[in-house]
DNA sequence: CTTGCCTCTGACGTATGGGTCAGGGGTTAG
DNA sequence: CTAACCCCTGACCCATACGTCAGAGGCAAG
């Protein structure tokens, strides 16, 4: 399969394909006589894997890191905490992640209740929860 | 007053008060005749002002929108809704950003939790609330 | 053989709020 | 007069995850 297929099979394009492999996500594919890059059903899968924990907030750095395991999530359940998995043991990208995400939805609501109230003490401040 | 000292002055740079000029949230300042920025007293609270804002969320281009108003703010409230100055009214600069913030934070909240259940469902999601 | 689509590499653009030079000139104290 | 510090403009840098373009070459169909 060459990367317009590849990128499609995956959802996305053949420049974040290029874009993983040059930032270490994805190793580099076998190439054709004439340089094209072929890939695999695999490394599809591996694509659909690294999408999915980009999607959940962690970076390219995040992944860099763990690369080596990539391929061995199934996509769908990060190996749980204290696994043989170590993406997500404690100091983990996953949990610092998780931790940046916490204090960065805190630093936006103690913005977001600042901004309201210099806006108009009539307006409370929404809790998305109940 | 030049501009070390007035940037100084209001707690900021004067990398920061050029930008500041650059982007139109600030007037041109006076010259000297050696073409060097002169600022006054209300120059200063006026920098004040805008960091004021800018800390709590508003972009430039926020505030460029409304940079006729900004040397009337007295830097400790924005005007009341339905007031006189537009700032704040409805589908004004604050209220959007205000809605872009609650946006965020839904965004986010939604990422925390797909993210924490990835890594282990023993961990329940923070709220911050009580 | 040509047409048209695909791929290659490398480089620049995107938004944000400034930081950090670089090269030149102003200002003030000794 | 000169050192030391300040200011001027213009230009590039940061991080993020790619989009877009440019010029050159590959590949399958008619």
């Amino acid at each position: 399969m060459r990367i317009g297929d590849a990128a499609a099979a995956a959802g996305t394009t053949p420049r974040a394909l290029r874009f993983y492999e040059q930032n270490g996500l994805l190793p580099p594919p076998r190439r054709t006589a004439t340089g094209q890059r072929e890939y695999t059903e695999r490394e599809v899968a591996r694509v659909r894997v690294i999408r999915g924990l980009l999607a959940l907030g962690l970076s390219v750095a995040d992944l860099r890191e763990c690369r080596d395991r990539l391929d061995l999530l199934d996509g769908d359940a990060l190996p749980p905490y204290g696994g043989p998995g170590a993406c997500a043991r404690p100091s983990g990208v996953a949990d610092r992640r998780l931790a940046a995400l916490d204090d960065e939805i805190a630093r936006l609501t103690r913005l977001r209740d600042r901004l309201a109230a210099r806006i108009d003490t009539r307006t409370p401040p929404v809790r998305t929860g109940p």
